[in-house]
RNA sequence: GGGAGCGUGGCGGAAUUGGCAUACGCAGCAGACUUAAAAUCUGCCGCCUUCGGGCUUGUGGGUUCGAGUCCCACCGCUCCUACCA
C-alpha cells in the first residue's frame, strides 16, 4: 500500500485535469444546466482563507452537480478595476495594471493549487477593453432609456480616496474602502437613476425564495418605501393674511407619513439645505441667525451626526404659513434634524406626536398644544381647560404616543389616527379633493453616483461640446481606451492627458473634451454574470440566447458584505437589461448563501495587522489542499462564522488518511500495512455487514439530501459514518470471509462520495486502487434504496409520562397493537399501582404511556 | 429609537422540523502495539448521586401525551439601520 501523500498527488492530479481539459464546458449539451457562481474576487494580494471558503463551497457543489448529470457553468474572473491598484501604482511608480495582473496570477496560481474546477477559457477580467466595452455600451442603452442623469447635489467625498461615493458606500459615515471619514460637497456627477426601480426591486424580493432572510430585510430596508402624504402649506405674512390665489412660489410643500395629525401642527421646519431658504430670510434681520445654523449643519459630518440623540440646533426665519386645515398661522423655523434629500426637505412640527419634533419644541419655547392625539381619558380633561390657550409647557417630558383617537381635530376627532389608519385616509381625500396635498409614497433609496474621479475604472463615454453639451460617444467609437502611458506618481490622470482628453464632437465636428471621471466598480460588477454565458462575443455584450441557456444563476455565493451594494446593484442592471429585451428574466441569482467569515482560533477576524492571518498556502503545506477544502465545509455550517483551529484540521487530514487505508483494505491491497489482530472486534462478520449494508444507503441519502440544502459540515460527518461502519467491518471479517464484491461497492461509494470535497485523493484511489481510467468526476452519483437503509428490527424508547423509562426491540412493521402491550409490558415496574390513561404509539419513534 | 437573527457539553457543532438531546469531530483520560515517541487501533468521556436514581438545551411561565424546536415575558450576544418626519 502506497502512503496518502497529498503534497504528491495534487499537483500531479491537477497537471493531469489541465491535460484532459476535464473542466471544460460544453455548449453543445442536451443535459440540463445548472449555473453555479461564487462573487468574483478582487485581485488584492494573495487569496486568504475567506476566499478558500467562498470557493470551494462553489467548487463542490459545481463537482456535485456535475455528478449528478447536468451540464455545470462554473466560472471565473476578476473585478480587476479599484483603487487599490491605483495606489500600489503611486507608491512603486508603475502602472496600476502591471499590480493587477501579477495579483491575478498569483491568486490564479492558488485557486489552481486548490484544485477548483474552473473553465479557465472564460474567464472574464472587467479591465480588458473587450469588456469594459460592453459596460460603456450599456451605460449609452441606459442613456437611451433616460436612466443616465447628470446633476449638482450634495455628495460624499471621501478625501482620503480623492473621489465621490455612492450612498450605499458611505458605512457609518466612512468610505468602505479605506474607512476615511466622508466629507459633503456640492458637486456635479453623473447618476443611475435607480430609484425609478425602488418598487420593482421591492416587490421582486417576494419573488426569491432562495434567499436569506435577512439580506432581503436588508434590502428592504435600504429601499425603505414609505406611505403618506404630501401637504401644501402656503406663506403667510405676520398678520396671517396669505394670496387667495396662490402661486407656486407661495407655497411649501411637506411629506409626511402622520397627516392625520396635521392639527397637531404648531410650527413649520425646513432643512438647512433646503433650496428656497435663501428668497426666504434673504435682507431680514432673521438672516444672521439662519446662516449660523446653516453653517453648523454644513460643518457637521456624518459622522457627527450619527452620534445617538444629538442636540437640535434652528433659527426662526420670520416667516408664516397657514396651516391648511386649521387655518391657523406657523412659524417657519430651520433645523438642523431635518434632511434635505429626503421627501421635500421640508416638515411639519407636531410636538405632540413626534418626539424629534418634541424636543425641538421644548427647547425653542414652542407650542406644544393642541393636543391632538388621546390615550386615556385623563390627560385629554387635564387640557381640556387650555384649549383656547396657547401652552407652552405640559407635565410631560416626552411626546405623547403616536397612536390612539383623535381629539380637537375638527371633523377627523374621534377618528382613530395612526400610520394606515382610517384617519389618515379620511385626511387625505379630503386634502386631494381641495387640491391642498396629495397621497405619496417615497423611499430611501438614492438615485445610484456613478462616477469616479479615478484613473483605473471603466472611462465614461460622453464628450462635452460647448455647442451640443453632453453627448454619447457614438457606438462604433466604443470602447472608450483608458490611455496606458500613465505615471500616477507624478500627478498623471485623465484631465491632464491632452491626447484623451482633445477630441471633436461628434455630432457638430467641432472641437470638444471628453468626460475624464471613470464609472464606479460596481457597474462592472453588475453584469459579469452575463458576461461570462458568451465571454468571447465581440458584437454584443452576449448573445440573448446564451443567456436564456444559462441564466438566472442557480446558486450564487459570496460575503454578506455585499447584501446592498452589489445584490442590488446587479437586480438593478438584470431590470434594465430585461427591459431592453435582451433577457426574460429579472432576478439575477435565483438561490443565494452568504457564506459566514473565517476568524482565528479566538473568534476575532484576521488581519494583517493584528498578526493573526493564517495563509492557505501554508496549510496546504502542511495538509494539503483536499484536507483543507474538507475541513473548511466540516467546521461549521456555510454561513455561519467559524474559528480556525489547526487541530481540527489535522483530525481531517487523519479522517482522509484512514478513507485511503481503508479503500486499499476493502480492496485487498492493504498488504502487511493493514489491522493487526489486537484490533479484531467482537462483532459478528454477518451482523457488521448488515449494518454496514443499511449505513451504505442511509449515507448515501442523507449526504444527498444534505447537498440540496447546501448543509456540507453534515454530509462529511455522515460521509465519517459510513467509514466508521466500513471500518468495523473490515475489522470483522477476516480476508477469507469477505465479500469482494461487497468491498469494492463500498470502496467506490465512500471515493464518490467525497470527491467532490477532496477531488484529487478521490481521483488517486478511483484510478488506481479501484482500476479505473476514466476521471471519478465524470461518474454518476451513487443512487441508495430507502428501504435498504431500515433496519428490519428497530429499537423503540418507551416513556411514562414523558420521560423514558425502557428500551423494546421490535419489528419495523410490528402492529401498533403488539407494540403497545409491549411496551406496557417493559415500565410495568415504573406504572404499578397506577393507572393507565392512555398509550400512544408512534410507530419508528417511541411509545409514550400515560398514567394517574 | 426601529428591524432581523441567535443562545445546546471543555471547544466546533448535530437533532429527520413537535417524538430516545448532545450525532460527527477536536481536546482530554485509560489501554493495545513500541526500548521510547509519533502514527495506528480499542474503550471511556454533559452534570449530580447515598448507585435506586435524579437533573440538564440562557431565565421564568404557557400550550401538548410529549418542547432544544411552538406561544408569552425577561436576560444576554451578534448583525443591519437610523434625527427618513
Amino acid at each position: 500500500m502506497k502512503e496518502y501523500n497529498p503534497h504528491e498527488i495534487e499537483p500531479r492530479i491537477q497537471k493531469e485535469w489541465a491535460e484532459t481539459g476535464i473542466d471544460k464546458i460544453d455548449e453543445n449539451s442536451d443535459k440540463p444546466k445548472k449555473y453555479i457562481l461564487e462573487m468574483f474576487p478582487y485581485p488584492s494580494g494573495d487569496i486568504h482563507m475567506g476566499h478558500v471558503r467562498n470557493y470551494t463551497i462553489g467548487d463542490v457543489l459545481a463537482r456535485y452537480w456535475r455528478m449528478r448529470g447536468y451540464n455545470v457553468l462554473h466560472p471565473m474572473g476578476w473585478d480587476a478595476f479599484g483603487l487599490p491598484a491605483e495606489n500600489a501604482a503611486i507608491k512603486h511608480h508603475s502602472h496600476p495594471a502591471k499590480w493587477t495582473y501579477g495579483n491575478i496570477d498569483t491568486q490564479m496560481k492558488s485557486f489552481k493549487r486548490l484544485g477548483l474546477s474552473y473553465d479557465w477559457d472564460r474567464t472574464v477580467l472587467t479591465c480588458k477593453p473587450e469588456y469594459y466595452k460592453w459596460g460603456q455600451w450599456l451605460f449609452e442603452q441606459f442613456w437611451k432609456r433616460g436612466l443616465v442623469v447628470r446633476k449638482k447635489n450634495p455628495v460624499n467625498w471621501c478625501p482620503h480616496c480623492k473621489t465621490v461615493l455612492a450612498n450605499e458606500q458611505v458605512i457609518e459615515g466612512r468610505c468602505w474602502r479605506c474607512h476615511s471619514e466622508v466629507e459633503k460637497r456640492d458637486l456635479t456627477q453623473w447618476y443611475f437613476k435607480i430609484t425609478d426601480y425602488a418598487q420593482d426591486l421591492l416587490d421582486g424580493l417576494d419573488n426569491l425564495p432562495g434567499w436569506p432572510k435577512r439580506v432581503k430585510q436588508m434590502q428592504e430596508n435600504w429601499i425603505g418605501r414609505s406611505e403618506g402624504a404630501e401637504i401644501d402649506f402656503v406663506l403667510c405674512d405676520a398678520d396671517g393674511n396669505a394670496p387667495e390665489n396662490p402661486t407656486k412660489d407661495d407655497i411649501i410643500t411637506v411629506f409626511t407619513t402622520r397627516p392625520d395629525t396635521l392639527f397637531g401642527s404648531t410650527f413649520f421646519v425646513l432643512s438647512p439645505e433646503y433650496k428656497g431658504l435663501d428668497d426666504l430670510i434673504r435682507g431680514t434681520k432673521y438672516e444672521a441667525d439662519v446662516e449660523k445654523v446653516v453653517e453648523l449643519y454644513k460643518n457637521t459630518t456624518d459622522l457627527e451626526r450619527e452620534q445617538g440623540d444629538r442636540e437640535k440646533h434652528g433659527a426662526f426665519t420670520g416667516r408664516y404659513v397657514l396651516n391648511p386645515v386649521s387655518g391657523k398661522k406657523v412659524p417657519i423655523w430651520v433645523a438642523d434634524y431635518v434632511v434635505a434629500g429626503y421627501g421635500t426637505g421640508a416638515v411639519m412640527g407636531v410636538p405632540c406626536g413626534d418626539q424629534r419634533d418634541f424636543e425641538f419644541a421644548r427647547k425653542y419655547d414652542l407650542p406644544i398644544v393642541p393636543i391632538i392625539l388621546q390615550k386615556d381619558d385623563k390627560l385629554y380633561d387635564q387640557l381640556k381647560d387650555e384649549q383656547n390657550t396657547v401652552v407652552t409647557s405640559v407635565d410631560w417630558d416626552q411626546a405623547m404616543a403616536s397612536e390612539g383617537v383623535l381629539v380637537q381635530s375638527g371633523k377627523y376627532t374621534g377618528m382613530i389616527g395612526g400610520k394606515h389608519s382610517p384617519a389618515v385616509e379620511a385626511i387625505i381625500k379630503d386634502l386631494e379633493a381641495a387640491g391642498k396635498g396629495r397621497k405619496k409614497v417615497e423611499y430611501r433609496l438614492r438615485d445610484w453616483l456613478i462616477s469616479r474621479q479615478r484613473y483605473w475604472g471603466n472611462p465614461i463615454p460622453v464628450i462635452y461640446c460647448p455647442h451640443c453639451g453632453a453627448v454619447p460617444v457614438p457606438e462604433e467609437d466604443l470602447p472608450v481606451r483608458l490611455p496606458d502611458d500613465m505615471d500616477l506618481a507624478a500627478g498623471d490622470t485623465l484631465a491632464t492627458d491632452e491626447e484623451f482628453v482633445n477630441t471633436t464632437c461628434p455630432v457638430c465636428g467641432r472641437p470638444a473634451k471628453r468626460e475624464t471621471d471613470t464609472m464606479d466598480t460596481f457597474t462592472c460588477s453588475s453584469w459579469y454574470f452575463l458576461r461570462y454565458c458568451d465571454p468571447h462575443n465581440d458584437k454584443a455584450p452576449f448573445d440573448p440566447k446564451k443567456a436564456k441557456y444559462w441564466m438566472p444563476v442557480d446558486q450564487y455565493i459570496g460575503g454578506i458584505e455585499h447584501a446592498i451594494l452589489h445584490l442590488l446593484y446587479s437586480r438593478f442592471y438584470t431590470r434594465v437589461i430585461h427591459d431592453m429585451g435582451l433577457i426574460d428574466f429579472k432576478e439575477p441569482f435565483t438561490n443565494l448563501l452568504c457564506q459566514g467569515m473565517v476568524k482565528d482560533a479566538n473568534g476575532e477576524t484576521m488581519s494583517k495587522s493584528k498578526g493573526n492571518v493564517i495563509a492557505p498556502e501554508d496549510m496546504i503545506k502542511g495538509y494539503g489542499a483536499d484536507a483543507v477544502r474538507t475541513y473548511i465545509l466540516f467546521m461549521a455550517p456555510p454561513d455561519k462564522d467559524l474559528q480556525w483551529d489547526e487541530d481540527g484540521l489535522a483530525g481531517v487530514y487523519k479522517f482522509l488518511n484512514r478513507v485511503w487505508r481503508q479503500v486499499y483494505d476493502l480492496m485487498g491491497q492493504a498488504g502487511e500495512a493493514t489491522l493487526f489482530e489486537g484490533a479484531r472486534a467482537k462483532v459478528k462478520p454477518e451482523e457488521a455487514k448488515k449494518t454496514l449494508i443499511r449505513e451504505r444507503h442511509r449515507v448515501v441519502g442523507k449526504v444527498t439530501h444534505d447537498f440540496k440544502t447546501n448543509s456540507f459540515n453534515t454530509a462529511i460527518s455522515a460521509i465519517m459514518e459510513l467509514s466508521n461502519a466500513a471500518g468495523a467491518y473490515l475489522r470483522a471479517a477476516s480476508a477469507d470471509t469477505r465479500d469482494e464484491a461487497f468491498c469494492r461497492e463500498i470502496a467506490e461509494v465512500l471515493v464518490k462520495l467525497l470527491s467532490p470535497m477532496a477531488p484529487h485523493m478521490c481521483e488517486e484511489l478511483w484510478q488506481t486502487v479501484l482500476g479505473h481510467t476514466d476521471s471519478v468526476h465524470l461518474e454518476s452519483w451513487p443512487t441508495w434504496d430507502p428501504e435498504k437503509a431500515q433496519a428490519d428490527k428497530i429499537s423503540l424508547a418507551v416513556q411514562v409520562n414523558g420521560k423514558v423509562r425502557a428500551h423494546i426491540n421490535v419489528a419495523v412493521d410490528a402492529e401498533k397493537d403488539d407494540v403497545a402491550e409491549q411496551a406496557r409490558a417493559a415500565v410495568e415496574k415504573s406504572t404499578a399501582g397506577k393507572t393507565i390513561v392512555k398509550t400512544i404509539v408512534v410507530p419508528k419513534r417511541l411509545v409514550n404511556i400515560v398514567v394517574k
